[in-house]
RNA sequence: GCGGGUAUAGUUCAGUUGGUUAGAACGCCAGAUUGUGAUUCUGGAGGCCGCCGGUUCAAGUCCGGUUACUCGCCCCA
């Protein structure tokens, strides 16, 4: 008997989980805000040249796992697996270059076609924040303070390391790229086959790898910090300069890489050791040449994606709505003054909502489960009389109040 | 794509060395009040034991396959 469930590596979000990731959107977007970033909503399939030309082909990402279609137009669409590539096409399809600086924030679905496990989905959730068209260290500076203090706002200061790293600028990451690979050439035969994968795919990934064997090889393996040109090498000075004036704590991890080819200079991870095996919560880097390389002006950019899973996960923000009040009109005429009532109630802010059915014991039942706050019971008697009987659902009192009197009472937590 | 674990009621789980009508708790429904809940009491519904095949007189239990979930690898947010 095959259960109707929902695809593979994807999922219904409701309940406590759907609270705790709104609230990671919510204070993403009002600490996004506070460094004057503006909404921006791109779509969530595009041209698939649009992500094959930045992510570079050989990246696991393009080669094994986009969502990609032709549509019945036969036009080739990708759905998309992540948001800076997207954003850039926006940047330049809208001329955006006549404004900059240009802070965009955004949230929504991605989607990749991996294996699931924890905190690992085919569609998974990202906010992600893009400052394009400044080219200074202060901006890296800039748009990691404001992951920090995101992360703090969500409690999670405790929960996560942020790990930086720079691979340079073209020149120097080029250099460092052919050191490696002469390094692991010859000791290619203590490296994992993985890793012999990689010599020729991803040479910065081995640094990553968490093969035994490998690390030691590793150990010894020449750092990017020795290969800098003069240009990167106080490029990532001031990053780190910048990180101490503002307060954000880090390590300067040697071996930290990314997947994706665009990056240049800043790289840097929010970690946690909470999740399992999918540590990384928030991520970027610097991507100078990417918008360039889309066919747009050569604009310089840095950005982050965090996780909405795995924050929400972590920080748990979500809070339980406010208790909510219930009404119970019975018969014809109570029924349609309870509308009236409902709206009053409404207006002060209060959670109203009604129940028409059954007798008046189920009615209370059901208040009860809601985690009502009050009952509110108006049958003949009481419209006759022109009042409510307001039930307190907690300590089991009630009594009657006026129809004019019933907002105050309410409010004052009678 | 590769490896480990798991699969029994709506949920969380029991289920002896294979043995006849598969259990518990919570939840759900009804009754004990005709307009008074959350407590209590009584009763009830709900399972092709993930799916397919094999071994056996007999399979929820053993074996093989398959699917899903889960943990790890790869990769990534």
């Amino acid at each position: 008997m095959s259960k109707l469930q929902p695809v593979r590596g994807t999922r219904d979000i409701y309940g406590a989980e759907a609270r705790n990731m709104a609230a990671v959107v919510e204070t993403f977007r009002r600490v996004a805000g506070s460094y004057g970033f503006e909404d921006i909503a791109t779509p969530i399939f595009e041209f698939t040249e649009v992500y094959k030309r930045p992510l570079g082909e050989a990246s696991d990402i393009v080669s094994k796992e986009m969502y990609t279609f032709e549509d019945r137009g036969g036009e080739d669409i990708t759905l998309r697996p992540e948001f800076t590539a997207g954003v850039c096409r926006s940047f330049i399809s809208e001329g955006m270059q006549q404004n900059l600086p240009c802070r965009l924030m955004s949230n929504g679905p991605a989607f990749r076609y991996e294996r699931p496990q924890k905190g690992r989905y085919r569609q998974f959730h990202q906010i992600n924040a893009e400052l394009l068209g400044q080219d200074a260290p202060e901006a890296d500076v800039d748009i990691i303070a404001m992951a920090w203090r995101l992360l703090g706002e969500l409690g999670l200061a405790d929960k996560v390391v942020l790990e930086l790293n720079t691979l340079g600028d073209k020149e120097s990451r080029a250099t460092y790229r052919e050191t490696l690979v002469r390094y692991f050439e010859d000791h290619k035969g203590g490296l994992s086959e993985d890793s012999l994968r990689r010599l020729s795919s991803n040479p910065l990934r081995i640094l990553d790898s968490k093969d035994d064997a490998d690390k030691k090889i590793v150990a010894t393996a020449p750092l990017m910090s020795d290969c800098l040109n003069e240009a990167s090498r106080s490029f990532f000075e001031r990053v780190k300069a910048g990180l101490e004036a503002v307060g954000v704590p880090y390590v300067h991890n040697e071996r930290l890489v990314r997947g994706m080819d665009y990056y240049t200079h800043t790289a840097f991870e929010f970690v946690t050791t909470e999740l399992g095996a999918q540590g990384t919560v928030l991520a970027g880097g610097r991507y100078d040449g990417l918008i360039e390389q889309l066919g747009g002006p050569a604009t310089p950019g840095i950005g982050w994606a965090g996780g909405i899973e795995r924050l929400a996960m972590l920080s748990k923000a979500g809070k339980t709505p406010a208790r909510p009040i219930i009404i119970m009109p019975m018969g014809e005429a109570a029924t349609l003054k309870a509308f009236e009532i409902a709206e009053d109630l409404r207006g002060i802010g209060a959670i109203v909502t009604s129940d028409r059915g059954g007798n008046l014991k189920k009615r209370l039942n059901r208040a009860n489960k809601a985690r009502a706050r009050f009952a509110v019971i108006i049958g003949e008697d009481e419209l006759s009389g022109g009042v409510v009987t307001l039930k307190d659902l907690d300590n089991g009192e009630q009594r009657q109040v006026s129809f004019a009197d019933l907002a105050h009472s309410v409010k004052a937590g009678v």
